[in-house]
RNA sequence: GGGCGUUUAGCUCAGCUGGUUCAGAGCAUCUGCCUUACAAGCAGAGGGUCGGCGGUUCGAAUCCGUCAACGCCCACCA
């Protein structure tokens, strides 16, 4: 039989993905089994496969494939997010680039090219998460500006708006001069920022005493709103600045008379203890503004240059005019000084451009009511979170929420469902119009004459006008374990009601405050249920310096090119391999290597077995202990799977099952069951080394999908498992992995310790051979005196080469060692060196005394042998039994020797 | 400024309720091997005062206190 000795996943790869698509393998309708979802943290439509992406989705994946093997219906739901300010961007850029500005076109225009957009980069990022191997149900691709999800959008907002939660007003918001747009508290990035501290010079107006300060300095790192300021602030309990209680101060340059006002907000160690206050421009200084009802001066257009309340500077850039007026100071002799000073200034999430307060108005949705209930769910583990750590997170965040803005002044998104009201008239009841909130423009219509019925009598009818603003991209994607199912636009359908709640999330800690608490919260108000059971979070995939993987950085490598490399299955490994729930990790592309190569051991493993010929012949006796022992080794291993998956504890799972294959099942194993070269293998073992084979297979098959497919099905059907009632199934993917209740073994434990006898035994030997140079084709004798006990002699002589004998005196010339308290010796002739043999056995005996000493100490302490638990203390004792009788072993051995 | 977390072998990390010869794993390193599945491999070996100090205890990597370093999150100090 021919099998390439190298493993190449490309084909392979490709053959089953194939397949299981054709068979339709992916795809979950609820039946009357238990239910599994997972919905997808849906990236960026227009967006590309990161590192990130391969270690969240290889988890879902994983989880995914598990969870099916283990019969429960299995259903992963894909889909892509419209991702607002980013695409939009992202098209402006384009257009840009063509020679088109956005402001010359029509909001249908636009979109008309943002749709282009979409339709040609969009989807890449779900092909590429099928090379990867992901077991999404395709069928179900979701996207969140798609029908259903948009007409949820719509709805949420207007039921929202309707129990009053949303509500529109002016307020200060953190503005995006480049996308033009308001932002989210959680959208703003505070970075450090070397810049200046100005000391500005504001000279009183009414005259002071003979002798007394003309002016009063007020410390500031952004001259460039002095045209804002409609205030002075001291602190009331200043005595340094008392002496301008009731002054008025006028601002440099622009001559402005303004009023020195009194806060205890004002620091009085920082700066002059002097303030300046411009509302419109500073959060602080806006609620100053409102306490004190001082005028708002906005001084700013939205794209961050200087209007016509910036007087001379008017049209200038805000950091142009920041140099100018510095110039302009000096010039003035308005400027005391300048200091270096480093301070934290915002910076837009998407566009990394500082971002700058801004008093507008916007859409908020009130948070308190909805935070209740959903923090509840996390505190009291409704929802668990692995790691826990960041239950303190989340926690931290609920209970200091503030109010959602969710408008953004944008054109890609969920335009905002309200309606104002256009007559010609004014409305007799007087007032205004006003607007109505409505999913749909029919709608709107009917409720804004419900609100005025003079509007069915205006000549001519009325019109709306639709919101221009765009709903933040997290107001579509918070509602998505429900969306997805449509569980907004028909809460009672079948999908929602089976699937719902979720089992499993896997998403970064970086968004738990974007999206995973949001979730909740939607999930708890339009479903009165949380969303997901789990939340796992992954860690950041870092370089080797530790650095984020970044575009900018070039230190991400392309996923794509990976996975080429190393197969999809190597490279699933490799981000595996390092990524304990909730660390970071520091991404080594050896790890995908270290997969690759594990996919070739399984490969040759597999190579091997298929070479075997079988014969009806007598199973030799080792072979026979070889599958007891074997047996137990992989129900062990399988329990403790089991109980690391209940803890999301994937990359130990995974590197137990490693080790599992690699070491037991290869190195010994296999070697102890391989027939001589050239000769058949019985029956009877063969039958249990494919079904372990088998089973193996299945264990990694959520890790490694496609290499345990492909052997799989090389697997002659007529074998069944260890016991009869295995049938045989088409695909490795829906073959069921047993639970622990049916591989219980009474005798694993000792099963195994009384293995590890045995490899110790067979190590000692390797070694005397490797130190004296003896090849492992020569047979050597092994003596054994003292008690000795252990079910695997056969395996020993096969392994190691030896003919074991039980003598009461060891021969002469003979290299020893211990194992337990039996002692082992194998002549080697002319080959020992005594004086060798003594000094290893001498040092053997000084840490052993050493170790005895301790114990002995132990014992002789009245209060441990007093206060200790029992066993503890026998096996204390039992430690200074073998000791003792090691040390005189040890004691004769040297004396043979002299 | 507040909160959370981390610190164990050269690197990345396990180590649960304090107690088995408990100081572990993988990788890397070193030694010897192209042995008939695999050199993407086989057989071995070395390597750590568990961040520092103090405490509780018969007993501490593990619990407590404290200090230090690093990381993350939150916060309006101009």
């Amino acid at each position: 039989m021919k099998i390439a000795t190298k493993y190449s996943p490309a084909e392979i790869e490709q053959k089953w993905y194939e397949y299981w698509l054709e068979n339709n393998l992916f795809h979950s309708e609820p039946d009357e089994r238990e239910p599994y979802a997972i919905v997808i943290p849906p990236p960026n439509v227009t967006g590309v496969l990161h590192m990130g992406h391969m270690l969240n989705n290889t988890i879902q994946d994983v989880l995914v494939r598990r969870a099916r093997m283990q019969g429960k219906n299995a259903c992963w739901v894909p889909g892509t997010d419209h991702a607002s300010i980013a695409t939009e961007a992202k098209v402006v850029q384009k257009l840009t680039a063509e020679g088109i500005s956005k402001t010359g076109l029509t909001r249908e225009e636009f979109l008309k090219h943002a749709w282009d957009w979409t339709h040609k980069h969009g989807g890449i990022i779900l092909e590429q998460l099928k090379k990867l191997g992901c077991s999404c149900d395709w069928e179900r691709t979701a996207f969140t500006m798609d029908e259903i999800r948009s007409e949820s959008v719509f709805k949420v907002f207007c039921n929202l708006y309707e129990k009053g939660l949303i509500y529109r007003g002016v307020r200060m918001v953190n503005w995006d001069p480049k996308a033009l747009t308001a932002l989210s508290d959680e959208e703003v990035n505070y970075k450090e920022q070397n810049g200046k501290l100005f000391y500005l010079k504001y000279k009183i107006s009414a005259p002071t005493p003979q002798g007394g300060p003309t002016y009063a300095v007020v410390a500031t790192t952004r001259p460039e709103t002095i045209m804002g300021d409609t205030a002075m602030c001291i602190n009331p309990n200043n005595p340094k600045t008392a002496w301008l209680k009731g002054k008025k101060v006028i601002v440099p340059l622009i001559n402005r008379e303004i009023p020195v006002i009194e806060d205890e907000y004002v620091d009085m160690e920082f700066g002059t203890g002097c303030l300046k206050v411009t509302p419109a421009h500073d959060i602080n200084d806006y609620m100053l503004g409102e306490k004190y009802g001082l005028p708002s001066v906005d001084i700013f257009n939205n794209n961050g240059t200087l209007n016509n309340n910036g007087a001379m500077y008017a049209g200038m850039d805000r950091f142009d005019c920041r140099k100018q007026i510095e110039r302009d100071l000096i010039e003035a002799r308005l400027l005391e000084k300048t200091e270096p000073y480093t301070n934290k200034v915002g910076f837009s999430e998407r566009t990394d451009v500082p971002i700058e307060p801004k008093l507008s108005m916007q859409w908020f949705l009130k948070m308190e009511d909805l935070a209740k209930p959903a923090l509840e769910a996390v505190e009291d583990d409704t929802i668990k979170f692995y790691p826990e750590k960041f239950k303190n997170t989340h926690r931290h965040w609920m209970t200091n929420i503030k109010d959602w803005c969710i408008s953004r002044q944008l054109w890609w998104g969920h335009q905002i469902p309200a309606w104002y009201i256009q007559a010609p008239l004014n409305p007799p009841e007087g007032g205004a119009w006003g607007f109505v909130v409505a999913p749909t423009e029919e709608k709107a219509r009917e409720m804004a004459i419900a609100m005025h019925p003079s509007l069915g009598e205006i000549e001519g009818g009325f019109s709306l006008k639709q919101d221009e603003d765009c709903l933040d991209t997290w107001f579509s994607s918070w509602l998505w374990p429900v969306s997805v199912f449509n569980g907004i636009n028909r809460p009672g359908n079948p999908d929602i009601c089976y699937y719902y709640p979720t089992s499993d999330l896997v998403t970064g800690p970086d968004i738990i405050f974007f999206w995973v608490a949001r979730m909740i919260m939607a999930g708890e108000e339009f479903r009165g249920k949380e969303p997901f059971r789990n939340v796992y979070f992954t860690g950041i995939v870092r370089d080797q310096l530790g650095r984020k993987m970044a575009k900018q950085l070039g230190n991400s490598p392309d996923p794509i090119e990976l996975m080429n490399k190393y197969g999809a299955d190597g490279v699933r490994m490799g981000m595996l391999f390092s990524a304990p729930a909730g660390n970071d990790l520091l991404f080594d592309e050896s790890l995908c290597e270290q997969g690759r190569n594990f996919c070739n051991k399984i490969w040759n493993a597999f190579r091997l077995v298929k070479g075997w010929e079988t014969a009806d012949i007598e199973q030799p006796i080792e072979n026979n202990i070889a599958n007891d022992w074997f047996f137990a080794a992989i129900a062990k291993a399988n329990r403790e799977v089991d109980d690391l998956f209940l803890k999301y504890r994937l990359s130990e799972a995974l590197t137990l099952l490693y080790k599992l294959f690699w070491d037991d099942f290869c190195s010994w194993y296999l070697e102890i069951i391989k027939p001589e070269y050239g000769k058949p293998i019985d029956n009877k073992t063969y039958n249990h080394v494919l079904g372990y084979f088998e089973y193996l297979l299945k264990l990694l098959h959520p890790f490694m999908p496609f290499i345990t497919e492909e052997l799989f099905n090389n697997i002659e059907e007529e074998f069944y498992l260890i016991d009869n009632k295995y049938v045989k199934s088409k695909t490795i993917m829906t073959s069921p992995i047993y639970s622990e209740v049916e591989w219980q073994d009474e005798e694993e434990e000792y099963r195994i310790a009384n293995f590890e006898t045995a490899k110790e035994i067979i190590t000692n030997i390797r070694n005397i051979r490797a130190s004296k140079n003896i090849s492992p084709k020569e047979k050597l004798a092994l003596q054994v005196s003292g008690a000795y006990n252990n079910d695997y002699t056969d395996v020993i002589r096969k392994l190691a080469n030896v003919e074991i004998e039980q003598v009461s005196e060891k021969s002469a010339g003979s290299v020893s060692f211990m194992v337990g308290t039996a002692e082992f010796a194998v002549p080697v002739g002319n080959l020992i060196n005594a004086e060798e043999e003594i000094d290893k056995m001498e040092k053997e005996i000084i840490r052993l005394e050493g170790f005895l000493k301790s114990v002995n100490a132990k014992l002789g302490n009245e209060r441990f042998v007093a206060n200790a638990k029992p066993e503890i203390v026998e096996v204390e004792r039992k430690k200074q039994a073998d000791a003792e009788t090691k040390i005189a072993s040890l004691r004769e051995s040297i004396k043979g020797l002299k």
